[in-house]
DNA sequence: CTACATTATGAAATAAAATTTCATTTTTTC
DNA sequence: GAAAAAATGAAATTTTATTTCATAATGTAG
């Protein structure tokens, strides 16, 4: 996709005066869509054709398709990345590292989130007896809110985020309950055997946990939501906003489900917290 | 910046032959990047020389250059956008729309966002006797959140979600507290008497809310945090993980305030905790 | 409404840029 | 070390963009 990240890996694959090119086109590639291909071969020292042949092996129509290309590139060249917070960073960088680190991990969880899943979710809580959520830690927050969403719906709802509480209702689960388990490690102990428990006693189990984790194997649906955070070593923060977001989805997705009816209800709801308000004056 | 906004910008100051060739450009930019000129101006029926003098009026060099501009306009044009959900949308299509809206939400939350007052937050923090978040609904679920990242800290921190307890917390602050108090309206009664009293009791009171709140007015602080989510209408949902992000942020100031020796107590904290998982297999 | 000025527009000429062709050089293979 | 294959660049060609300039459209003052 991105063109620069193709030169690099096709550099091999080049010709020797092709090269010359590439490494040109790689040192400064903004200069690059500001030149002629007179320019960029008089720069690399090689003919106007081999640029031109260059840009063919990259699959271009031409120099001014790949200038196009590139442009692209560098247009939205790594626009959210995990950038690491630096010991003497100033407040206004930490914050802006924060934030796109953040953003990154929002579009890498995206990417690692399977549409099918969703929707069998939305499936089976749609049809739920009974919801619970579960997590520990920085994920029982995210247990907290979906309780606070799914709340407002009117079904029944409920969050734990004390190990015992958490095992007396899975214990108590049956068929047609729908358990959810978040954990971004997926390896709590605790929470994998209360994920166990709620199966055996035929309860649906889906988890919200990194791909290939302990709990993963234990649930009947996986909503992987992986985000390159080493929890290890650092505080939970991307991990528990992308498990947010998630949430975001499956109650979107409920509300969605259930129509447009449904929806009246929840406008009385918010109706019914107005008054707890000062008015807005715009 | 965006070649495409300015173009929608100065369609009236463009002369009519010129607006055509706007109209064209902006019914489907993708195929104008690969035309040429003569094609363009084929396709606006109008002269060469015209589309050239519509290039320069936008401040480009000339066409081939005016296509580079659109064409980074389109690679990162409307990069996240608030798109709302529609009944019909698909799995799929909701999953992104609402990551996608989350990840837009962050980036006008962080431009929102004034570094000097995150500075001064975090300095008073650093400083505090004792730090108090204080939220309702989905901004609870931020204070508390709040509350399990200074925790670890081991810095005296508590959390309500409750109003009474709140406001006796409140009533008892002193000199040197810091008083947290979270909410996406700012006009949420009992909360703004909350800062009120806090304030009253000469504790510093940091709000976390939407410019020009009556909250806001209540704060030594304002981190503001505005979102655009109509929170009367729907759901909260960018503008608690837009707080959260806050917190990650204020937290991250803290502990690089704090220096190094403050570090090696927080990797403590991680490794108690470490018996309680199951080993990692990679 | 006319005459003048201003601006807008396009045909044609020119200039610039990119591509193709083809001869020469370099590299590889046997 | 000779033949084949591949790489390269000079020059010609083609394509594309720009400038020039004459004409048309539009506006303005008397």
């Amino acid at each position: 996709m991105n063109i620069l990240e193709k030169i690099t890996n096709e550099l091999d694959t080049l010709s020797k005066s092709e090269r010359k090119v590439a490494e040109v086109i790689l040192a400064s590639p903004s200069t690059v869509i500001h030149s002629s291909i007179a320019a960029l071969a008089k720069q690399a020292n090689i003919s106007e054709p081999t640029v031109n042949r260059f840009c063919r092996r990259l699959d271009t129509k031409g120099y001014p398709d790949f200038k196009l290309h590139l442009a692209q590139s560098l247009a939205n060249g790594t626009p959210y990345v995990n950038r690491h917070v630096d010991e003497n960073d100033s407040a206004e960088e930490y914050t802006d590292k924060i934030f796109e680190s953040t953003m990154a991990s929002l579009e890498l969880a995206r990417k690692s989130l399977d549409a099918n899943d969703v929707n069998r979710s939305v499936d089976l809580l749609t049809q739920a007896n009974k919801i619970s959520f579960f997590g520990l830690g920085a994920s029982a927050i995210v247990a907290h809110d979906a309780q606070n969403k799914f709340f407002r719906f009117n079904v029944p709802v409920v969050y734990f985020d004390d190990i015992l509480m958490q095992r007396m209702s899975a214990i108590n689960s049956r068929q047609g309950d729908v358990v959810i388990v978040i954990s971004h490690t997926g390896r709590t102990k605790s929470l994998v055997e209360v994920a166990s428990l709620a199966k055996e006693n035929d309860a649906t189990v889906i988890g919200i946990t990194t791909k290939g984790t302990p709990l993963a194997k234990e649930c009947s649906i996986v909503l992987t939501v992986d985000v390159c955070e080493d929890t290890d070593l650092y505080m939970p923060m991307s991990s528990r906003i992308a498990q947010l977001a998630l949430i975001d989805v499956l109650a979107t997705g409920f509300t969605l489900r259930r129509g447009s009816k449904f929806r009246d209800n929840l406008k009385k709801v918010k109706d019914s917290l107005r008054s707890s308000r000062f008015e807005r004056k715009d």
